[in-house]
DNA sequence: AATGCATATCGTATATCGACGATAAACAAT
DNA sequence: ATTGTTTATCGTCGATATACGATATGCATT
């Protein structure tokens, strides 16, 4: 007799060992994700990429949302590394860390 | 006399026409990079890609989480379109969404 | 020193996440 | 029908995200 707890359902057609995932990677691709799992901060991202940079103001003329939030989000963003901010006199010039999205990049890509 | 609005800062050495990100393009990619935004979910996508198929209870055994806290990512997994369940009896079998992961793929590459 | 501009931070309110245990629901096997 | 197994949902809690206005900070200019 066959225990229920033997029976592979049909969709199961294969059965590999499993591999726990490592913790780090792990963190370090939800870190990046982390900073693109919001609309204003996938268009902020966005708008940096159209430029070689991008004063924070023109950011947020460009957006529908007071300075102080695109602030934040801004703060998030280069928390996550995938953004950079450049102080320039009074005002302050973000860009994208090419870098940091080359490794995104790949994190995703790799995902397989 | 040059205004100070007008000044370019020095890191700034462009300055392209700013384009607006399409709104539903940034809330797709939000969609789809939110159900990453949390380690536990990228191990279990992870899980998933090490394997045709997947069972819950297999999912369980491998996460440090209970067992309603992994039913609850696997919701959210579900609801961003990146994970099927397919009931099979009185289980589940998970498996990855592959035409989701081909657009979330799509989506970051295309970041430029 | 005083003013003006650009940006960050603070304080606050609301909403949602993330975790858990307990319970419900669905199905298989007896 | 009853029991056992598997998964989902509910209720709750603390922590955090998100939004805003108000205020502080930093720098350039006068």
């Amino acid at each position: 007799m066959v225990r229920t707890k033997a029976v592979v359902p049909k969709c199961c057609t294969t059965s590999e060992k499993l591999s726990l995932p490592d913790v780090a990677w792990a963190e370090e691709m939800a870190k990046l994700t982390w900073a693109l799992a919001h609309p204003a901060r996938v268009r902020i991202v966005r708008l940096l990429l159209n430029r070689t940079s991008c004063m924070c103001g023109e950011i947020v003329e460009e957006m529908p949302l007071a300075q102080s939030t695109v602030s934040q989000h801004l703060k998030i963003l280069k928390e996550s590394g995938l953004v950079q901010g450049e102080i320039d006199g009074p005002r302050v010039c973000y860009c994208i860390n090419k870098q940091a999205m080359v490794k995104l990049k790949k994190l995703i890509a790799d995902l397989e």
